[in-house]
DNA sequence: CCTCGAATCTTTACACCGACAAGATCTCTC
DNA sequence: GAGAGATCTTGTCGGTGTAAAGATTCGAGG
């Protein structure tokens, strides 16, 4: 790596070159900082990033990352937020778009498979500064968003007990989701997608939903 | 804290005090960082411990445990073990006790409301030496415990998927377990077993099991 | 009993990390 | 265009994981 090009270029690779040219402000260091988090956290986990490794990726100083997160959980903070909108955004979109309770469940294992750096923080409370207002915002509204489209499907689930039918869907997805990522399921197919198909369609025995293959 | 008693007592408090007396040898160092990490990752979880401050806790020196845990993760790898044999312990014994479909799911989620700190590591594999032999085995008896279990038991599941049936149901498990562990069920009740029974209830129509209670 | 190798623990050292404080540089508003 | 505030740097401190080398104890074989 030799970034020694005195040119002033702006910002050709913005993502990956620490160059030493840069203007003394970054730009937009923030981002920056949670794109280089996610990358590393898919890499390593979240237990293995550390703040000086981000910020010599993002080519800014050890000390450049505590004025936009106030600390490492800060920072993780920021990526448990992102992720809880993001997660709400597609569920939401997928039970407005689909009406199908399968499909709500395949969207939230979806979800796990394509942020998975998001998802192995966003449930680690120990990780990140969990009684911050906006991620007790992005998560209420995440729940919300959830508990809603559940109500308001067709139901396939047993009525006798709502709440329990609510709670397993969501366990059942979120379980299939965490033994996955964790890679505990060694053993049977490898396409996760179907996996959630198939293990949705155990407790919704209705056999398919014509809005979507 | 001042252990300046010069007294020669042998192992009065053998858990909790660094006492400068101590022999050379610790006698069972091992075990004793074992239980010291359980409770500090019961406190702080699992990537808050540190091993010199277990060190600490057992009297020693901070390169004690390098002897006996090759590193950090070695460590972990012994929590892991520990934690799958654990397991595999109870689901055998419950489901030869009970033969109930619904009180293994509830005994899944009663070991790991009992036995937090083994739970938060076991399905972290970014945490230990996850191709460890010993690791490997444990694990393999775990599952292999289950889905024996799950294939004895008279199946309340619709028989038409076998393998996502027994995915399904731990999942569903797997999954209670993880969020309550992890503290995503505020606004639920406050006992986990007894939601586990309802979840679990959702799977097994089966009203109750007369086995249990 | 005694000796010597192996197991166990300590001491020392090094690189890395998170956090803090103080100063340098840039930006943006008035 | 000047100053206030945001952004970034440099320097520092205690703590951590890991490795190497030395001290102490145990235990097996003479």
């Amino acid at each position: 790596m030799a970034p020694e090009t005195p040119e002033q270029s702006r910002t050709t690779t913005p993502d990956k070159a620490a160059r030493r040219d840069r203007p003394y402000h970054h730009g937009d260091l923030r981002r920056a900082l949670i794109n280089a988090a996610l990358e590393a956290i898919a890499q390593e986990g979240p237990a293995g990033i550390s703040l000086r490794a981000l910020a010599r990726r993002a080519g800014v100083s050890h000390a450049a990352p505590t004025h936009h997160f106030r600390d490492k959980a800060g920072l993780l903070t920021a990526v448990a937020v992102e992720g809880f909108d993001l997660l709400a955004d597609t569920l939401q979109e997928t039970a407005e778009r689909t009406g199908s309770f399968l499909e709500l469940g395949v969207a939230y294992v979806r979800f796990a498979l394509e942020h998975p750096s998001h998802f192995a923080v966003m449930f680690r409370p120990d990780l990140y500064h969990a009684s911050d207002p906006e991620v007790r915002r992005a998560r209420g509204r995440s729940t919300a968003v959830l508990a809603s489209a559940l109500e308001n499907l067709p139901n396939p689930l047993s009525t006798q007990d709502r709440d329990a039918a609510r709670l397993a869907a969501w366990s059942l997805m979120h379980g299939l989701a965490t033994l996955w990522s964790s890679g505990s399921l060694i053993g049977y197919e490898d396409d996760p997608l179907a996996l959630a198909r198939r293990v949705a369609s155990t407790l919704s025995p209705t056999p398919l939903s014509p809005t979507s293959q």
